[in-house]
RNA sequence: GGCCCGAUGGUCAAGAGGUUAAGACACCGCCCUUUCACGGCGGUAUCACGGGUUCGAUUCCCGUUCGGGUCACCA
């Protein structure tokens, strides 16, 4: 591939939340610089004064800690080519700038946003005509001199295209026609994205730009930058987006409209950092010589490849990360999780119940930390009951069966001395023996007038021992009221 | 609309000039079982279309179609 260590980085810009997209090309950065021992940089991208965001920063920082994307120079921590915030770098993007206009591949430029605007389309899509150009340095000086406002763009050749090779997509062409005159400095001295990442990324020396495929076509105009300054082409790699469907069946670039896609709003809804991470490192890219799907970001570190990753879209699919979160859920240590369970469900879950017991039940059914509090509805409330859940065809099971088990059966359980799922097993059975009944038909008429729900978390008894024995008790009684009416 | 990119089941995807075209999710069925879940076994379903090149194309080339991206004082 290339010679030399590697240094790749993560660029995103302080929106307030770390968008799923753009933490998969972190990851994938990540991954490239660390498979071969090279550099990981985190640079904020705040250029945009009007966009700025309280905490944002923060936000980037917190989801690369809690994912584990460790880096090795960014913003607080430091390092040799800082500071890695742009807006720390103001002073730094207009000497290029300068450096550009005088040596002819940069121009200034006067125009009124009005005037700009009026050469939209009815599609908002715009163009410059190039107005500002050919100014003599006169005729610059003037308006300068009157204190106009004004921006720095980048002069394109007039004819001609423009060649770069992408590590994923190869050669791309563009014809230097489609490129506009582009703003590199804002009429408030910022830099636009378009210049800052070029200077940046020359003078934090990094070897391979990794981002999403929105920037395939506009990379020529970069490199035409990275020309003029007569500095040295990085690698690209453009990733495949990801993409989301709407409710009308529509696919397009993943966004807020589809749905929870920030890593923050995930991890709200219940799913581990490290089931995320597995996820999206998967969504683009592809393991070479295995079908192996479950990997750590230690093992992803190890394996990982440019040459593998896949050129075309990838649609996020809730429902392959659900799967991917239940297995890691499974795996997590049982006090972890009995920690993140207890969090959801303390505050709401009535005394009575053993609440130890119910999160033990819980670990292995449910897919998201969320569905702790869903799957355990039956043991908070008496949750209204349809009678006909008495019925099951397997068990052979009918309301007036259910009640004779139930009449049966609660002086049994009144008597229980021991009020464990163990003993209060080995009691139903003997009682299912002692009347040739089938275990399972008693196990249903009990847990469905004990748990009031169809679906629960353990069976018969391991829902009384979670309810208690009053409770349990209290609700067969409920049972049979409703059945004898 | 111009330009750029892409196309293997519903989704993620492996694959290769000759294969019974992997695997995973989802779905369906069966088994296990104390319900649910877990687990086990099995099943439905894919190479967008048309031309070439070739003994042979899903794979290479061209076109079409479809999909996506992009054309800002946003990144």
């Amino acid at each position: 591939m290339s010679h030399g260590p590697i240094c790749t980085r993560f660029a995103p810009s302080p929106t307030g939340y770390m968008h799923i997209g753009n933490l998969r090309t972190a990851l994938y950065a990540h991954l490239l610089a660390k498979t071969t021992g090279g550099r990981f940089i985190v640079r904020i991208e705040d250029t945009d004064q009007v966009r700025l965001v309280e905490g944002a920063v923060d936000v980037i920082l917190d989801t690369l800690r809690m994912t584990g994307l460790s880096y090795d120079e960014g913003p607080i921590v430091g390092g040799p080519n800082g500071p890695y915030v742009q807006s720390e770098r103001k002073d730094i993007y207009r000497q290029y700038a300068d450096q550009l206009v005088a040596k002819g591949y940069a121009y200034y430029c006067f125009c009124t946003q009005e005037r700009l605007q009026e050469m939209h389309d009815e599609n908002g899509i715009g163009g410059y005509d190039r107005h500002c150009r050919d100014l003599t340095p006169e005729e610059v000086q003037q308006h300068l001199d009157r204190g106009e406002p004004y921006v720095i763009r980048q002069k394109m050749p007039l004819s001609g295209t423009t060649t770069y090779y992408d590590e994923v997509f190869g050669e791309i062409t563009m014809d230097n026609a489609e490129m506009q005159d582009q703003i590199l400095l804002k009429s408030d001295g910022f830099p636009t994205y378009n210049f800052a990442h070029v200077v940046d990324d020359y003078l934090m020396q990094v070897t391979h730009v990794v981002r999403g495929s929105e920037y395939l076509t506009s990379t020529p105009k970069y490199v035409l930058l990275y020309d003029a300054f007569g500095w040295q082409r990085p690698h690209y790699v453009h990733l495949p987006l990801l993409m989301g469907r709407s409710d009308d069946g529509k696919i397009s670039k993943l966004s807020k409209r589809h749905g929870a896609v920030s890593f923050q709003d995930l991890v709200n809804s219940g799913y581990l950092p490290e089931a995320i991470v597995n996820y999206i490192a998967l969504l683009g890219w592809c393991p070479k010589d295995t079908n192996r799907e479950m990997f750590t970001l230690d093992e992803l570190r190890e394996c990982f490849s440019i040459d593998a990753i896949s050129k075309s879209p990838s649609v996020f699919d809730y429902e392959k990360l659900k799967w991917f979160n239940s297995e890691y859920i499974k795996q997590m240590d049982p006090a972890r999780f009995a920690a993140a369970a207890r969090q959801r469900l303390q505050d709401c879950t009535p005394a009575h119940v053993d609440l130890d017991k119910l999160i033990g039940l819980l670990q292995s059914r449910v897919a998201t930390l969320d569905e702790v509090v869903e799957m355990s509805r039956f043991a908070r409330e008496r949750l209204p009951l349809d009678t006909e859940l008495y019925t099951n065809k397997k068990n052979k099971t009918t309301p007036e069966l259910c009640r004779t088990i139930l009449e049966d059966v609660r002086p049994l359980l009144a008597d229980c001395a021991v009020w464990e799922n163990t003993a209060l097993f080995e009691l139903l059975k003997e009682y299912a023996a002692a009347t040739e009944r089938k275990a399972g038909a008693i196990m249903w008429a009990v847990r469905i007038a004990v748990a009031r729900q169809g679906v629960t978390p353990g069976g018969a008894t391991e829902v009384m021992e979670v309810l208690g024995k009053e409770e349990a008790l209290g609700r067969i009684d409920l049972a049979l009221e409703e059945l004898n009416r």
